[in-house]
RNA sequence: UGUCUGAUGGUGUAACUGGCAACACGUCUGGUUUUGGUCCAGAAGAGUCCAGGUUCGAGCCCUGGUCGGACAACCA
């Protein structure tokens, strides 16, 4: 961490950091105050976790703080479901708020603002339709018309409001809209709709209101309130800085100012909420944490540390123009921290028998090492015997020239065991091979090897009746495409058929047995894995986090 | 025919604010290795969207284009 820090320190900004750091230096504020405003209305994904990463983080680096803010202004959408996962979800990236508050705390606020608006003749009350309003927006290249309701006396629109807010009056039959210029060149500018009529239950008011701000109307103003001094949003907010500040320049209230940054695209994969939640309702996944999930809590069940996705935002940076970022960087982060941290593990996938000819003991209990990277980590205790599995593709009959692994005369290691040399085979009617024959050197134990051999391969095997059956997951890539946003079509037409693949019985060291789910684990030469929640203790259950870095594959497609 | 916004190796970010384009991922070589992992060493790959201009000097400034994205939800 303090290394990192001190990275942090020679790295350039970026240029929201830079923005601050001269808002600062020119003593324009004395700290700074960010806010992350989620709506209520879905799971978190790899985006937020970047926008988390930047108002957090740049709170934190200049000495100031930031505020949870849940943007609850449409009550249909939103659930309190996803408060608590949000929360849950922010709290395990590793970042604390020091206010959680809601744009529902300021109603009260708000209406009494949008009472200032109308006094001053800046709102009127509009009976127009849904249908109406659209048809006189006008659009980008041809200005709108006024409503007909547009030039109402204040007296008549103060009164509208509080017939609209005592319910009164019909579900969009009438909005408060602000009174500013139906030629704007910005479309949002054209009397934007301020309030419109909702009966329906809020999830923290209940049925108190019967009319809500629109995001417009709220989100400026709750900025102002809670006196953000960097108000961060992404690139599609843009043209809503004007009505942005319109509001606070109105309002007269404290100036709090918006910046706007490039969101995180991930490559594969999907990152809008109405997509993720079609592949959660239409059961392309089991839910949203479902592992393949770009979901902070799929994530996370996929075996992704904090610390990973942090670092994959930091690496990813920030800028102001559209990107995607390659999921190569993501898979990155997480094998070179789970490197480090993660115990060995020894899991025969798709197994072969191993006879060992001249072993005649009934067993033997070696010491394999927990983690290479850590000399803290310890040893654990592998079962060694007669018979073994190995990995059916760590044999071949016929073997090409650089094949560094089982076959008929060949020498190779068993990790943290003996070096073996391969006799010979047996094979059933049908030619598959049942049992292969190895005779063992029992002068090439591991830490004690005399043998003075050299061998080119080490695989990872198990004893057989010592291996506890296991269950495996294996994920690829949620979509065949690498970037969705310019394909023709359903996205959901580029789904992958295989990205989840189970290998119900694996066989795996009995070390593996007393896993926990805090654990991380790197199965031998196959990847990194942990423990799902769907595992019993009779039968444990794997998600495949990421593979190992393979260079022998790439090797053989040559 | 509009307004806003952006454009730097395959990808993502830099370039001390005008001084011969750097870092990371990825790719490829070679070495080490009881994981074809890690680690170590190295290489290839952009001349900065285009055309002009200012300047001794431009990725950074100016002008004009080109291309991409956003903008007409009682969504956020």
């Amino acid at each position: 961490m303090d290394a990192a820090l001190n990275n942090e320190k020679a790295k350039p900004l970026n240029f929201i950091e830079e923005i601050i750091d001269n808002d600062l230096k020119q003593g324009k504020y004395q700290s700074i105050l960010t806010r992350f405003p989620p709506e209520p209305n879905g799971y978190l994904h790899i985006g937020h976790a970047s926008s988390i990463w930047l108002n957090f983080g740049v709170a934190k680096k200049f000495g100031g703080k930031t505020n949870l803010r849940f943007d609850d202004t449409n009550p249909v959408t939103e659930e309190t479901e996803y408060v608590e996962s949000i929360k849950a979800d922010i709290k395990w990236l590793g970042y604390s708020w020091a206010n959680e508050f809601y744009a529902s705390d300021y109603f009260d606020q708000l209406y009494n603002y949008a009472i200032q608006l109308i006094s001053q003749g800046d709102a009127y009350v509009d009976d127009l339709t849904p249908d109406e309003i659209a048809a006189q927006k006008g659009t980008p290249t041809e200005p709108g018309i006024n409503s007909p309701f547009r030039s109402r006396t204040i007296d008549e629109n103060l009164q509208l409001f509080e017939a609209m807010k005592a319910g009164n009056f019909q579900e969009g039959s009438k909005t408060l809209r602000a009174k500013i210029d139906m030629a704007s060149v910005n479309m949002l500018l054209r009397d934007p709709i301020l309030y419109r009529i909702k009966f329906a239950h809020h999830h923290r008011t209940g049925d108190t209101w019967c009319i809500y701000p629109m995001y417009d109307f709220a989100h400026g103003q709750s900025d102002s309130i809670e006196n953000i001094t960097h108000s961060i949003c992404t690139l599609e907010f843009i043209p809503h800085r004007a009505l942005y500040d319109w509001c606070i320049q109105k309002l007269n209230i404290y100036p709090s100012h918006q910046y706007e940054f490039a969101r995180l695209n991930v490559s594969y994969t999907v990152m809008s909420k109405r997509k993720l939640l079609q592949l959660v309702n239409e059961k392309h996944v089991s839910g949203w944490d479902d592992p393949r999930m770009p979901t902070i809590s799929g994530m996370r069940r996929r075996g992704y540390t904090p610390q990973a996705i942090n670092e994959f935002c930091d690496r990813a940076g920030i800028a102001k123009r559209e990107k995607l970022n390659d999921i190569s960087l993501l898979e990155f982060c997480v094998r070179e921290e789970l490197n480090k941290s993660s115990f060995r593990r020894m899991v025969v996938f798709d197994p072969v028998k191993v006879i060992i000819t001249n072993f005649n003991e009934s067993e033997l209990l070696l010491e394999g090492e927990n983690n290479p990277e850590d000399e803290t980590s310890g040893f654990r205790a592998i079962p060694f015997s007669k018979e073994l599995f190995i990995e059916r593709e760590d044999f071949m009959e016929n073997p090409p020239k650089k094949f560094f692994r089982m076959a008929i005369g060949q020498s190779v290691r068993l990790k943290s065991a003996f070096i073996v040399t391969c006799t010979g085979l047996e094979k059933d009617v049908n030619g598959n091979i049942t049992e292969i024959h190895c005779t063992y050197i029992p002068e090439s134990k591991s830490g004690s090897d005399t043998s003075g051999m050299k061998v080119q391969g080490t695989l990872h095997w198990v004893s057989s009746k010592h291996a506890i059956k296991v269950e495996l997951r294996e994920y690829e890539r949620l979509f065949l495409s690498e970037n969705l946003a310019t394909e023709e079509g359903d996205f959901k037409e580029y789904i992958n058929p295989e990205s989840l693949k189970i290998i119900s019985t694996a066989y795996a060291e009995p070390a593996l047995e007393n896993a926990t789910d805090a654990q991380r684990f790197q199965f031998l030469r196959k990847g990194y894995f942990c423990l799902d929640k769907d595992s019993q203790p009779a039968h444990l259950v794997f998600n495949r986090t990421v593979t190992l870095k393979e260079s022998f594959s790439k090797e053989v497609k040559k």
